[in-house]
DNA sequence: GCAAAAGTGTTTAATATACACCCATGA
DNA sequence: TCATGGGTGTATATTAAACACTTTTGC
């Protein structure tokens, strides 16, 4: 699970308290249910481990190596979600475990493979965040161009020129500019936009694609 | 499975002579076994099944609702491969079990949900042939550049220009040109080529990115 | 000699890149 | 009044697209 703060991007880890790798930190998850759909468990853990409901969540990668689990052949189907850190409070599960986030460069030796898995899922960010609109769901609905030109710097991490981001992403027509500005910033407030999905899906009906 | 041939890009097929779906074309499959690492499991099957070792075999998705099997709740961890049926042959399984080359234009109804896992196959093999080198992998070793432009032409379902193909995928300095040509054929032969994977690693580790 | 594909350059349009200043606002 | 980021345009370089003829070879 993605977030993005005013500085990082951040992955919420959950500390075990259980043995095998008891007190190490870990990925969130849990064992799928005979008869349930697999997005579904990955829905259910989800909720149950953070509070969160309908935020976006695809599948990443399935992980089947023999002695990944120290008890016994575990399969893992890896899913990976984004999450608006400014509009989504993460309400720790109930059952005192310890959940944090933790800033993609800060993440320590997790259990079992979970360095590999969140390394795997950090790339594929990194890759389709250039040609699917998806890091629109780690910004708030509303939001400043400069806010979504730092979240393409960070994740792609390397610098980009406004003018020329700018330019790039108005003229895709997939941006709806808002009667709105910024408030509480200590400096000329930027003008706010939002994504518009009806726009963008028909356009891509029509053969356009994303690309930043 | 997928291969070329002179016309198509085909996708191998395996009649089932048991229930459910008893007489239906299927993909070719198997289960796995606890303690074996699931690329293991593809990999043993896809032998098991035509004979073939060592090809381009990747993990596709994980396929899980409860209800794709009408016996009970079975998850597919599904891989698709690419083999080049100029320089192998499918050898079918023992088991009697008829087995067929499909153009991927006349695929009938499949058993389970096998038509919507080849459909992803196919949309991911698509989406990746631009920007990974895989193609290579549907021709023979040695290669004539108009062969190559046909299978790009076959999977994206568009025509290429052939002055434009060329320059760009000969700029891009990655194909060996042979002290060869052509033989058997009723025109003018053409300069075959090999697909350099060592200069293309390094390239790759110097930023290079393919791209067509 | 003819059919079939090989091989080859140039022009034009589109897109990407590089780059700097004035403006509005809150502290 | 100063610090901070907002907002804007142009020139140049690079890349993509469009397009047609001559050459080689086997039959």
């Amino acid at each position: 699970m993605f977030g993005l703060d005013e500085k990082d991007l951040r992955v919420l880890l959950i500390q075990r308290n259980n043995e095998p790798f008891e007190g190490r930190w870990a990925l969130p998850g849990g064992f799928a249910k005979v008869g349930e759909a697999i997005e579904e468990t990955a829905r259910r853990e989800l909720t149950e481990e953070t509070g969160l409901k309908n935020i976006y969540l695809e599948q990443l990668y399935t992980f089947g190596e023999p002695d990944r689990d120290p008890r016994e052949h575990v399969i893992t189907i890896a899913y990976y979600a984004l999450v608006n850190l400014a509009e989504h409070t993460v309400r720790p599960a109930t059952d005192a475990r310890n959940a944090a986030w933790f800033g993609i460069d800060d993440v320590p030796d997790l259990a079992f493979d979970h360095n590999r898995i969140l390394y795997t899922a950090y790339h594929r960010l990194k890759g389709k965040i250039s040609y699917v609109p998806i890091g629109f769901e780690l910004l708030p609905r509303k939001f400043a161009l400069r806010q979504l030109q730092q979240l393409y710097e960070k994740i792609l991490d390397r610098k980009l020129d406004k003018r020329n981001f700018r330019k790039k992403i108005l003229k895709m027509d997939i941006l709806r500019e808002l009667d709105e500005i910024e408030t509480d910033v200590a400096h000329r407030a930027a003008r706010l936009y939002c994504f518009d999905k009806q726009a963008y899906d028909r356009k891509t009906q029509e053969g356009f694609s994303f690309e930043l």
